[in-house]
DNA sequence: CGGATTTGACCTGCGC
DNA sequence: GCGCAGGTCAAATCCG
């Protein structure tokens, strides 16, 4: 309860605040076309890259006031990066909530652990458990002690995840899938909690976790691992606003090398909600409500060059059924 | 009564 | 090797 630690330790997700690099060009907002073709990520990871310059967020939150009306900008995650010493010297957060009236904002980044590892569920979480309760055979001897053995040490399943920042006060945003709650964690330097969804969905291992920002408590981090294989249980309906996040704005998406020996990220995104179109029930194309969701992978591995550009990660879409379960158990 | 939450225990990875 | 922090499980509880 006394948290004697330094609030300032170090940042778990690495806000980064630029407002003194203005260079009045936001590249991932120039129109339709993908700007981020320019942007070249095979050496600089999107953190880095929003970190150095050629963007600041007030011309990013001009921009948004301009096309989304919406708020203001906030910071991106870097999952990945994350392990930052103490050496970075800018705690300060860019956070900075200006109307707590305005409809909400959110940044997204992804991060794409390396491996083929994509979407497949279970066969890794049968490690430990089981054992524990022990009804059924006796026959084993180490029942006394809940040991576990990971038999196969390696496919740690890390799948891509996605972090959002919303600008919310509510912290159960309507996404349109139904979430369980399976857990809750005190957060080190947060004094608000973070909690831990799964999708009810039985084919769907897809993952939630939301939390608070840790000065604003206006913004909530929510991290999506995984992509859905089903279609929303809810939504297309009545509620088209539950249809995508509930708040219209944008995201962005992109991922960095967590690997500092190899710099090439796996894979970059940018997805992008559009403002007022929720209420598209006329269209004939109701999964894609209004969200745009674009894809440019610079991935470069000479193991499998065919089927991973195959197709990309349907970020909040359903994607194909026969995508998670190409990988069987023997 | 069934399903979602709550909440403490427990496991794992990682840094020191 | 130990401690911490993060993540997960599951029994208990709550609520429709
Ligand atoms: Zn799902």
């Amino acid at each position: 309860m006394s948290n004697e630690k330094n609030p300032s330790d170090y940042d778990p997700f690495y806000y980064n605040h630029l407002n003194e690099h203005n260079h009045s060009s936001f590249p991932f907002f120039s129109d339709n076309s993908t700007p981020l073709q320019g942007f070249d990520p095979s050496n600089t990871s999107f953190t880095d890259f929003l970190h150095s310059s050629s963007m600041d967020y007030n011309t990013l939150s001009r921009a948004f006031d301009l096309s989304c009306s919406s708020s203001e900008v906030i910071s991106s995650i870097d999952e990945n990066s994350k392990k930052k010493p103490a050496g970075l010297g800018d705690h300060s957060m860019g956070i900075s909530s200006g109307n707590p009236s305005t409809p909400n904002s959110s940044v997204s980044s992804s991060s794409n652990e390396a491996d083929q590892a994509i979407a497949e569920e279970d066969s890794a979480k049968n490690t430990y458990k089981k054992d524990k309760q022990l009804k059924g055979c006796e026959d084993e001897e180490e029942k006394t002690k809940k040991e576990n053995k990971p038999k196969k040490k390696e496919k740690k399943q890390k799948e891509p995840r996605f972090a959002f920042l919303t600008k919310s006060e509510i912290d159960h945003l309507e996404d349109g899938y139904r979430w369980r709650k399976y857990g809750q964690k005190a957060v080190k330097n947060s004094p608000y909690p973070r909690s831990y969804y799964r999708c009810t969905s039985q084919k769907c291992g897809v993952k939630k976790r939301v939390e608070r920002s840790f000065q604003d408590p206006s913004i909530v981090i929510t991290t999506y691992e995984g992509q859905h294989n089903h279609h929303s249980p809810a939504t297309l309906r009545g509620n088209a606003a539950a249809g995508m996040l509930s708040s219209p704005s944008l995201l962005a998406s992109a991922s960095s090398s967590f690997n500092p020996n190899s710099c090439l990220p796996q894979e970059l995104l940018l997805a992008h909600l559009l403002p007022t179109n929720i209420n598209n029930q006329g269209s004939h194309d109701p999964n894609n409500n209004s969200i745009f969701y674009q894809n440019l992978t610079h991935h470069q591995y000479p193991q499998h060059h065919g089927q991973q550009q195959f197709h990309d990660y349907g970020l909040l879409q359903d994607l194909l059924p026969s995508f998670t379960s190409k990988q069987e158990h023997p």
